[in-house]
RNA sequence: CGGGGAGUGGCGCAGUCUGGUAGCGCACCUGGUUUGGGACCAGGGGGCCGUAGGUUCGAAUCCUAUCUCCCCGACCA
C-alpha cells in the first residue's frame, strides 16, 4: 500500500514544484510582493542563523575577524576594475534620488530637486568598497595580512529567481583580505575554500566537491575561482560556496599598495570567498523527502521537538509536567559539542496537526507524550530520517523516558551522520567517469533523463575559441564545467573534446 | 529580455464569454461530540473583486491605460 505523504507532490512528479512545496509547508519561507525577494520566516531563519554561527566560528577561528561596509557603494567605485564592472553591471540596483514628491494624482514619485550628484550602487558584493578601505589601512608590509569578514544582504537583479537559490537579495558572508605575497593570498583561498568544504559536509551534511572553476566561470577580476559544488536529488549541481583569488588585480584598481621589506611599494594580494542563504536551497534539495524538509541536525533551530497530547481536560497538566521535565532534561544534555535544543511545543494546535507540522519543517526528533506515555513513563518517538517502517507505517517507537533521554544526544548524532552518509552515497553513485566522448554524453544524458547526475572527463584544457566551441556544445545539452576537483585522479589519456593530450579532469553536469 | 499564466476574505480557487451590488474549499471563532496516522456536527466572523479612468440606470464582469507577481527559457552565488 503506497505510502500517504505529506506533502502532495513527489520530487520524482516535479521537482521544482515539489521544492516549492517543501519551502511553503515547512514555512521556511513566502513570496513578499517583491520581485525576487523573499519574506525569510522563523523556520528558515533559524537555520541560517544556524548556519551563521557554525561557519562564523569557523572564521574566526582561521584569524579573521567581523566588520560592517555600508550597503551603498558610490556608483564610481565600479569603474575602476573594468571586468568586475561587465560582471555585475547588467545586475544592479541603483539608488538616484532621496526624497519622494506628491505626483498629483494621489501617489509619490522621486522629486526631481533631490537627484543624487553621484548615483549609489546597491551592493551586488563588496570587494570595491572593501578594496577602497584597505588602500586605507595598509601602508606597511606590518600592516599585511588584513582579514576581515562581513555578514551582509547584497542586491543582484537577476533576471529569474527561484526562492534561497537565486534571489534579488540574498543573505551571506563575504570575506575579503590582503596579502603581501602571492603564495600566501593562493594559500588563504585554498583555506577557506577547504573551511566551506568541512562546512557543508560536517555541519549541513551535504557532500560537496572542492575544486577550481574553469576559466570561463571565474568571478569577474578573479584570476582564479574555487567552488564546492554538491549534487542535487535532481542531479543537478549547485554551487555551494566560492574562494577567489583575486591577484593584484583589484588592489591595482583600488591602489591597494605597501612597501616592503625592501622600502619599494608593491600592490597587495588579495582574495575573497562568500557564502549565502542559497546553502538553505542546497539543504532542501539535499537532504528533504516527500514529506518535506529533513535538517540535519547540527543546523537545525530545536532538534527535538516534544508533541503534547492534550485533550482539554484534567490530565493535561500532568502531561505538561511529564514534558517540562523532559524538555529540561533534554537541554542539559549536549550534542555535537553544543548544549543540545529541545522544544516543548504547547501550542493550542491539535497534537496530530502540529506532528506533521514538525515533520514538513524537517525537526530531527519529534516526541510526543501523551497520558499513556505519562502513565508508563514512556514517550513516543519519530526519528524524521527514518519516517516510515517497512510496512509504509509511522516508524513510531515507544521508549522508556530515560532510554530516551540517556540515548538523544547519540540518536542527533547517528542522524547526522546518516543523513550525509545517505547524501555521499547518491553524490557518488552519480559521478559517471567511463564516458568516452561528446557523443557519449550526449548519449549518457538522453538515456539517464532527469536525474543524471554528472560526468567526470579529462580534458586538455584549451582556452580561447577552442574553448568557446566547447562550451556552446556542452550548452546543447544544457551541460556547464563545474570543476576540477582537487582530489581527482591522475591525468591518463587524450582529451575528451580534442583528443590532444589531457592535463586534468573535470565535472560536467547541468546546474542551477 | 523572449514565451506562458495570474491579480476576487489569511491561503487556494470559481464567477468574467452572456453586466443585475460576491460564492466555494481550507483556515479562523463559539458550542458540543471526539482524540496515539492530518476528526465530526451545528452555528458564526471576515472581501468596496490590483490601481486609475471610461461605457452603462447598474461593472468583479465590457473598453482604455497602468502596476505587480508567478512559472518556463537565455544570464548568474
Amino acid at each position: 500500500m503506497a505510502v500517504k505523504h505529506a506533502l502532495n507532490v513527489t520530487r520524482e512528479q516535479d521537482f521544482a514544484a515539489w521544492y516549492q512545496a517543501v519551502i511553503a509547508e515547512g514555512d521556511l519561507a513566502e513570496e513578499s510582493g517583491v520581485r525576487g525577494c523573499m519574506v525569510i520566516r522563523p523556520w528558515g531563519y533559524g537555520i541560517w542563523e544556524r548556519i551563521q554561527k557554525l561557519l562564523d566560528a569557523q572564521i574566526k577561528a582561521t584569524g579573521h575577524e567581523n566588520c560592517y561596509f555600508p550597503i551603498f557603494i558610490p556608483l564610481g567605485y565600479f569603474a575602476k576594475e573594468a571586468e568586475h564592472v561587465d560582471g555585475f553591471a547588467k545586475e544592479m540596483a541603483v539608488v538616484t534620488h532621496h526624497r519622494l514628491v506628491a505626483d498629483g494624482k494621489g501617489g509619490l514619485i522621486p522629486d526631481p530637486e533631490a537627484k543624487l550628484e553621484e548615483p549609489l550602487v546597491v551592493r551586488p558584493t563588496s570587494e570595491t568598497v572593501i578594496g577602497t578601505a584597505f588602500a586605507r589601512w595598509v601602508q606597511s608590509w606590518r600592516d599585511l595580512p588584513v582579514l576581515i569578514n562581513q555578514w551582509a544582504n547584497v542586491v543582484r537583479w537577476e533576471m529569474r529567481t527561484r526562492m534561497f537559490l537565486r534571489t534579488s537579495e540574498f543573505l551571506w558572508q563575504e570575506g575579503h583580505t590582503a596579502h603581501a605575497s602571492e603564495a600566501e593570498a593562493r594559500e588563504e583561498t585554498l583555506k577557506m575554500l577547504e573551511v566551506y568544504r568541512a562546512f557543508a559536509e560536517d555541519c549541513v551534511a551535504m557532500p560537496v566537491v572542492a575544486g577550481e572553476k574553469p576559466e570561463h566561470e571565474r568571478f569577474p577580476g578573479a584570476v582564479a575561482t574555487y567552488s564546492i559544488e554538491a549534487m542535487m536529488q535532481d542531479g543537478k549541481a549547485l554551487q555551494a560556496g566560492t574562494s577567489h583569488f583575486l591577484g593584484t588585480n583589484f588592489s591595482a584598481a583600488q591602489n591597494i599598495r605597501f612597501q616592503n621589506k625592501e622600502g619599494e611599494l608593491e600592490l597587495a594580494q588579495t582574495t575573497s570567498w562568500g557564502m549565502s542563504t542559497r546553502m538553505i536551497g542546497g539543504l532542501i534539495m539535499t537532504h528533504g523527502d516527500d514529506d518535506g524538509l529533513r535538517v540535519p541536525p547540527r543546523v537545525a533551530p530545536h532538534q527535538i521537538v516534544i508533541v503534547p497530547m492534550l485533550r482539554d481536560n484534567d490530565e493535561d497538566e500532568a502531561v505538561l509536567d511529564y514534558c517540562k521535565a523532559l524538555v529540561r532534561d533534554l537541554n542539559a544534555l549536549s550534542a555535537f559539542g553544543e548544549p543540545v535544543r529541545a522544544l516543548l511545543d504547547a501550542r493550542a494546535q491539535k497534537a496530530s496537526n502540529k506532528r506533521w507540522a514538525w515533520v514538513k519543517k524537517g525537526a530531527p526528533l519529534i516526541v510526543e507524550v501523551g497520558p499513556r506515555d505519562v502513565a508508563g513513563g514512556n514517550v513516543s518517538v519519530l526519528r524524521r530520517d527514518r519516517l516510515y517502517d517497512q510496512g509504509g507505517k509511522l516508524a513510531s517507537e515507544i521508549r522508556p523516558q530515560g532510554e530516551f533521554v540517556g540515548a538523544a544526544a547519540a540518536a542527533l548524532e547517528d542522524i547526522q551522520s546518516s543523513l550525509f552518509a545517505e547524501a555521499k552515497a547518491r553524490t557518488d553513485g552519480n559521478i559517471t567517469r567511463d564516458v568516452a566522448d561528446f557523443a557519449g554524453l550526449k548519449a549518457f544524458y538522453d538515456k539517464a533523463g532527469k536525474f543524471a547526475g554528472w560526468v567526470e572527463v579529462q580534458w586538455s584544457k584549451p582556452t580561447g575559441d577552442a574553448l568557446e566551441d566547447i562550451v556552446e556544445k556542452l550548452k546543447t545539452l544544457k551541460l556547464t564545467m563545474r570543476n576540477v576537483p582537487n582530489d581527482a585522479r591522475p591525468v591518463d589519456g587524450p582529451c575528451f573534446f580534442t583528443g590532444a593530450p589531457a592535463v586534468e579532469r573535470i565535472l560536467i553536469g547541468r546546474a542551477y
